[in-house]
DNA sequence: TATTTAAGTGTATAATATACATTAAATATT
DNA sequence: AATATTTAATGTATATTATACACTTAAATA
């Protein structure tokens, strides 16, 4: 059967992977960069990317990529943009759709890291990448900042018991500036998406911090209620 | 030269174009919709769409289609979602970005449009549509909504001169809601980014209501003093 | 027992959002 | 000429939300 669509031109589709993980002791938002296998820009920083195959949709993709680097799977994964510029990859005609994915970083193994070619990165320390990589980058973290205001999707970047002050210490290092503490703990606390524990984190002072807990099904609820969360607080 | 990037897997890569008008008369937001020109689906209702070529930029290959459609060239449009699922077209494996437009009804030829297979349809009554482009415009209309609130683009769908009258139906036709008049007008005209004219528009009352005119340049300086647009109001 | 260190807490003020009803201008009608 | 009709234009009081700001508490260590 002939099928009009065989006719027509046919583009190579890439995804690239914009990993968010979070230093909770260094209190920086890192990213996972690699360097590149494969000519050209042989052995430059880039981001972990990977070709749209035929039979693979565009999401299972970049969470293959994802999978393939760091063997997580269910991860925070949001398309972020498409990029067509018919010269943007010296390579030849490439348009790629980036993503970005949250993390955690304590959940990936060690080993794997250090085996691959993948390195974490401070956000604020980049390196000079391939093609338009730090545009690419730009953007998502520009999306990341607007999603992490309104969206509870900063508790994918910590582990599942964190207390207020790291997760305060998290949305300044994504904001990058301070937040008042009154104000954040006041706003995160009267969502009521939080459960605190009877333990508390005593590595960083003698009192101690209570360990809390985000509650999925109490922000399926506060949504069902028409609330809208909102953390983009002073 | 051999290119490592030619053994992998290409993928058709289309544009669909979500187009949005307003008819100011009948207060209500509109989509250009067209009929298919080839299988399958051959005379389905469709947005209107095509492929991306090998030496066209995505961005201007929506910019393409949509001059092929209606003549108009630099038109407000936007990226919204790349749709990567292997099955999403019955036809064959492709990748569509959709895009949104907002045009200016008054500017299209009429010819044109009658000469044409598009038609306007109000968004509230919209016709089955092929594939998922139902979800490619649902997705879209968030969209707008959301971009309508915090960033100028309302005035894309009007004449240069307008009333606040019918600024604020356009609003209401976006939102679907009913705004209060007072504080709408008190919210967009605090913002100081509109100019009064002289001149009045009585077709729609005796008294007649006065015509603005938003001035791209005082929202720059707007926003160069930290400003924020904000037309979300009750 | 005193010292040290980070965690935890409340209130007053400012800014913003909301609710709401009457007057004004122009034309049409009698 | 006076009156009716129709839609445009306008302001204020109240409620809600955001912000600024400093001391007390808990626990370990000296």
């Amino acid at each position: 059967m002939t099928n009009y669509y065989e006719v027509l031109d046919k583009n190579l589709v890439a995804v690239d992977c914009v990993i968010f993980g979070y230093d909770i002791s260094d209190k920086e938002l890192k990213l996972l960069l690699v360097r590149r296998k494969f000519e050209p820009e042989y052995g430059k920083w880039t981001l972990p990317g990977g070709f749209v195959k035929k039979d693979e949709g565009v999401l299972e993709a970049a969470c293959r990529v994802l999978y393939q680097l760091t063997g997580l799977k269910d991860v925070y994964m949001e398309q972020s943009y498409a990029w067509g510029d018919v010269d943007r990859d010296s390579g030849g005609r490439v348009i790629t759709i980036s993503h970005f994915a949250l993390i955690k970083t304590h959940e990936l193994d060690p080993v794997m890291i250090e085996a691959s070619v993948a390195h974490w990165r401070s956000i604020s320390r980049l390196p000079k990448l391939i093609f338009d990589h730090r545009k690419i980058i730009d953007r998502a973290y520009k999306e990341l900042i607007d999603r992490i205001k309104v969206k509870p999707v900063g508790f994918e970047l910590l582990p599942e018991k964190f207390t207020l002050v790291q997760l305060q210490d998290l949305y300044e290092a994504i904001y990058q500036r301070k937040i008042d503490k009154r104000n954040f703990r006041k706003k995160i606390i009267s969502m009521n998406l939080l459960e605190k524990l009877d333990e508390k984190e005593k590595e960083t002072s003698k009192k101690g911090a209570y360990y809390y807990r985000f509650i999925p099904s109490r922000y399926e609820d506060f949504k069902r209620q028409g609330f809208y969360f909102n953390l983009d607080v002073q």
